[in-house]
DNA sequence: AAGTTGTTAACTGTCGACAGTTGGCAGAAT
DNA sequence: ATTCTGCCAACTGTCGACAGTTAACAACTT
C-alpha cells in the first residue's frame, strides 16, 4: 500500500533511500542494520528511521527480530522456490487478466518494449529495466491494481536476489522470445495460453538464479 | 511478513489490539484514528501506536494520508473487483499446489472441517470461523508460505469488508457444497479443475457481498 | 450574500533522552 | 583446558516534548 505516494516526509524519503541501500547490495544479505549508525549517516532521527525499517520489513526486505533489529535476509534454495511460488501464482493470474481485458495500445505497448529489448540484446546488452518494463506493461493491461501492487513487491524481493548472489542480470535470448509469445498469446486473448507461458517462464527465471548462485 | 512473531513489545501488542479494533467495525470504515487519544486510550506512547498504525496500513487495513493520519477504508464496488482478484489469484494458485501436494492426511483434515460445517449448518449456524478454517486447511495443503501469508491478509480484508457493511457471515449451503467439490477436485489431484472450482466459488461469494451490501 | 483572507486549534511529524534487554567477554571454579 | 557465572557494552524499545502542517472557523471585503 502507498508505495509511491509516501514520499512525504522524513520517513517516506528515507523507505526510497533504504530500499535503494537494500536492493543495491550496498547492505549486504545478512548484515545487521544499526539504528543510531544509519540514523547519524542519513542525518535524521531514530523515529523515521525505525518506521521506514518496519515499512520495508512489511515488504520482505528486511527481517525483524526481537530485540535485535533488522538485517537484510538471506534465502536459500527453499526461500527462492517458496518466492517464485508466490510470485507466479500473482504473475500468471496478471497473464491472464492481461488476455482478458488487453487493448490494442496495451498490445502495441508491449510490442515496444520488447522490440527494444531485442535492439539492446544485439548491442550487446539486455537491461533488467527493459524486462521490468515488460512486465510493468503487461500489469497495466491487466488492469488490476492490487494484483500489480503485490506483483512489484515479489519482483522488488527477486531483485534482492539477485543483488545477495552479486548477479547483473544475465543476458537471455530466451527471456526475450519467451515473452514474445507471450504477447502473442495476450494478443490471441487466450488466458489459458498466456498462463501457461508464464508459468514455464518464471520456472526458467528461477532456475537460472538457482543454478547460477 | 513477520505478522504472528512480533507480538512482542508494546507495539507487537498494539497491532493485535488495533486489528481487532479494526477488524470488529469498532474503528467504522472512513472513521480517522486519533494518535493522542487512542494512545492514551491504550495506555502508551505515540511511537508504539505509529508503528503499528504503519504496520496495519501495509496490510491495507487502514489508509495513510500525509500530515492527516491514518483513517479505515472505505471500499466502493471498485474496490471490492480489485480485491477479489487479487484473493482470486492467490487462492486459486493455492488451490493448485494443494491438488498437487496434498497427503491423505490433508484430505482427512479438510473432510473433517467440511462435516463440522455441515454439522454446524444443521443447527443453523455456520461460523466464518469454519469457513477460515477451510481455506486454513487448505492452505496448508499448498505448503507454501508466502502464497498462504498473502491469501490471509486478503481475507483479513474480506473480513473488514464485512464489518464495513454491518454483515454478519450469511449461512450459506452452497460455500459448503463448493468446499467438497474443491476436497473432490483436491483429493484426484485435479490442479486445473481445482483452480476453477475456486475462482467460481470466489466469484460467487464475492457477487454475495456486493448485492447483500 | 458570497467569496476571500487571516487566524487558530488540533493534529501529525520529528527529535533527544531514558529504560530494558541481549549477547559477548573476562575471570573463577572444576 | 573447559565450563560456568557474573559483569558490561551496545543495541533496541519506549517515552515525553517540541516543531511543522493542515483544515476549519471567523472576520473582512466586495
Amino acid at each position: 500500500m502507498s508505495v509511491d505516494l509516501v514520499h512525504t516526509g522524513l520517513a517516506g524519503q528515507t523507505v526510497a533511500v533504504l530500499r535503494e541501500l537494500v536492493l543495491t547490495g550496498e547492505i549486504a544479505a545478512g548484515e545487521r542494520v544499526n539504528e543510531v549508525g544509519l540514523a547519524q549517516r542519513l542525518g535524521i532521527s531514530r523515529g523515521p528511521l525505525r518506521e521506514a525499517i518496519r515499512h520495508l520489513a512489511s515488504e520482505g526486505l528486511l527481517v525483524l527480530t526481537p530485540n535485535r533489529g533488522a538485517h537484510v535476509p538471506v534465502a536459500d534454495n527453499t526461500g527462492v522456490h517458496a518466492l517464485f511460488e508466490l510470485r507466479s501464482a500473482l504473475e500468471c493470474a496478471a497473464a491472464r487478466l492481461a488476455a482478458a481485458r488487453r487493448t490494442d495500445a496495451d498490445l502495441t505497448r508491449m510490442r515496444e518494449v520488447s522490440a527494444a529489448s531485442r535492439a539492446a540484446f544485439t548491442t550487446g546488452e539486455f537491461p533488467y529495466r527493459l524486462d521490468l518494463a515488460f512486465h510493468g506493461a503487461l500489469l497495466e493491461a491487466a488492469r488490476s491494481p492490487l494484483v500489480a501492487e503485490q506483483v512489484r513487491l515479489a519482483q522488488q524481493r527477486v531483485v534482492l536476489l539477485r543483488a545477495a548472489k552479486e548477479l547483473t542480470f544475465s543476458h537471455e535470448q530466451a527471456s526475450i522470445d519467451e515473452h514474445d509469445v507471450l504477447i502473442e498469446a495476450i494478443g490471441d486473448q487466450d488466458a489459458d495460453r498466456a498462463a501457461a507461458v508464464m508459468a514455464t517462464h518464471l520456472d526458467r527465471v528461477r532456475d537460472q538464479l538457482l543454478t547460477t548462485g
